[in-house]
DNA sequence: TAATTAATTGGCCGACCGGTTAATTGAAAA
DNA sequence: TTTTCAATTAACCGGTCGGCCAATTAATTA
């Protein structure tokens, strides 16, 4: 309907900020000009000034979109769960699953380390962290999770396998399997499955 | 003897690559310029074209330095070791020890993951991977470490735990802890217990 | 010593940076 | 229709960027 609108502020600031993502999460924050989002996008530099303020801004609003839906979708993966070994299990499945079609997360992450960017919009998954947190402990409560271990230690532990997977994941390819013949096609899952043994036996009580 | 040499070209590009590593660690590539790196050096920024040619030159040369530096480390680690599981639980300790005192290593990675770099230079560390495997195999047949696990995923997990531990340690003490106040003065050890419980546990026979 | 080579310098260049401004245009309100 | 206001544009700003070059200076060679 409203497909040949002349001006449609909502369309242009949404691909902008898709083209902004684009090439901050390509080359960062600091090797990305304006004018390489605006070219990318077909829109003039001055409205990302217009919208967004400035170029801090529009990487601020980058960052804040793609970390609400982070955070949404994993407090919804949390809502309706009582923590058995099995639900944690079941959770650890869904965060590897959810990294892997969301490569953005761990780009941007990873830029933020590397840019020493401390924004607090990062923080939004406090709340999440918190919810995991009490769940371990009970699990452990419980006798289904060791209890020599900081629960903050085991969520984190979760947390790192998945992330330095997709993170590293080019490097395994390289270094541990010779190159790129011979890799299986479910390299992402035998991978799961390893780090699910190690992983679920580490905090198993004895 | 030469220590009042007025040229000293060796000494010269040694101290531009030095500077250039710490802008370029501190602030990144975008974000750092010519004159940052020439200024800290206090030599003139001509002289680093002379020497590599471009930023990008620089810039690649401080890589493969640390890189270097890195893999010669590791393989002096594994040389004069036979596996038992005591010795891999020490150079469990070694290799996260090895990282918090050289976060330079774990910064470098993380450019290379997010440049794509291919450089050959990484591949260098092919051997070192070759070498731990072997020895994770051999204490599978030893009975040491459980089977049911490709030696590559245990040797990638282990290298992942430590990895992200320094790469992440930020968002954990913001998330996990709430903020500066309390952190313990031996956090890394404290982590580093629980991933030796979680990870040794979790690859030893049942 | 004289000639040659290489290290080092400061000054300069065009390009591009992020950001501002004033003017133009389209859409919605009156 | 007229008015009003937001969306959009192009031109422009001072500043800095990476890179280049010609001149100078120290070491090396003949």
């Amino acid at each position: 309907m409203n497909a040949k609108r002349m001006r449609d502020p909502e369309a242009t600031r949404a691909s902008l900020l898709i083209a902004a993502e684009e090439v901050f999460l390509e080359k960062g924050f600091g090797n990305t000009s304006i004018s390489d989002i605006s070219g990318r996008a077909g829109i003039t530099k001055s409205l990302i000034h217009h919208y967004f303020g400035s170029k801090e801004g529009i990487w601020q609003a980058v960052k804040q979109r793609r970390f609400n839906y982070y955070s949404d979708r994993q407090l919804k993966m949390l809502e309706n769960s009582e923590l058995t070994l099995g639900l944690l299990r079941e959770s650890f499945i869904l965060y590897f699953h959810f990294l892997k079609s969301n490569p953005e997360i761990v780009r941007i992450l990873a830029w933020m380390f590397l840019e020493r960017d401390q924004d607090d919009c990062v923080h939004k998954d406090r709340e999440l962290v918190e919810k995991g947190i009490e769940r371990i402990k009970s699990g452990q409560k419980m006798g289904q999770i060791r209890s020599d271990i900081d629960p903050k230690f085991i969520l984190f532990t979760f947390i790192g396998m998945c992330q330095h997977w997709f993170q590293d994941k080019e490097h395994f390819i390289l270094d541990f399997c010779g190159g790129e013949k011979n890799i299986p096609e479910d390299l992402d899952e035998l991978y799961l499955d390893a780090i699910q043994k190690i992983f679920f036996e580490g905090i198993s009580p004895k």
